[in-house]
DNA sequence: CTTGACTTGCGAAGAGTTATCATTTACTGT
DNA sequence: ACAGTAAATGATAACTCTTCGCAAGTCAAG
């Protein structure tokens, strides 16, 4: 298969990259749809996979409900908001974390994902508020 | 609220507890339904929330997939297959990851989780097979 | 018993994602 | 420039997993 950079494909890869943050689909349909009206949801799910199979974009498969998508490609880590469900980018080195391979169940391992969770300051101050009634 | 442990929940109890891995609410709903026919998938899914909100059972959440229950509450990690989505715990220690917490964001950290991926031994076998076709 | 809180089973509805397919677009070689 | 062809698109249906709504059932306490 050989891969065209369509005028929707691109738009997608570009409001995925302007965000700097990790989009869902359809956040990012939301965006692109006021460049490109006519574009349809599937189009950005089927292109967000795609990219994601070459390696340009990063697909997070993270707790939540939905897929997120991040334009970031070098390795790092997440911390997400068991509220909102947020999601920020932590800057711990992966070396950081030391693989015991000999542990691995005779996995071939191809990566790894550390995920903090917590509660972001913005739902720290909702959840203060609302215990005050 | 309180709880009461029907034979619905206590079923599902033992039979996640039984299994000792990491079952999908379906999953256990064909397992629950051998000894209680008529319990209904929506039960199911409701004892194991309720269950994990009392943090009698964990719940793993990887976004876009099915999510999977454990019976173990002690800290471990997983590594988990790309190709079949097989969950196994790893014994690394949860200590051996530091948090550094100064990067945090503001956020009040409530846990971490390690997630390792590969491929098991199991699909690196069929993988093989398949190539040499 | 009767009340009231909790639970169940069932089916329907919801969310998120993927598949299908006719049509359009864009590249290739001539 | 043009036909041939492989890939991409838009619209929508279908699909999977999960939750919801509700009538009926269960249980403990008064």
């Amino acid at each position: 298969m050989q891969l065209r950079m369509t005028n929707q494909r691109e738009m997608i890869l570009r409001e995925l990259k302007k965000s700097k943050g990790h989009l869902t689909a359809d956040e990012l349909y939301e965006r692109v749809k006021k460049f490109m009206p006519r574009i349809s949801l599937a189009t950005v799910y089927r292109n967000l996979e795609i990219l994601s199979d070459v390696n340009m974009i990063n697909k997070l498969e993270i707790s939540g409900r939905q897929k997120r998508f991040d334009s970031e490609l070098e390795d790092h880590d997440h911390i997400y908001c068991v509220e909102c469900h947020r999601i920020e980018n932590l800057d711990i080195g992966a070396n950081q974390v030391e693989l015991p391979v000999e542990d691995a169940h005779g996995y071939t391992i191809t990566g790894r994902r550390l995920e903090v969770t917590g509660v972001c300051p913005r739902c720290q101050k909702k959840i203060a508020k609302s215990k005050k009634k």
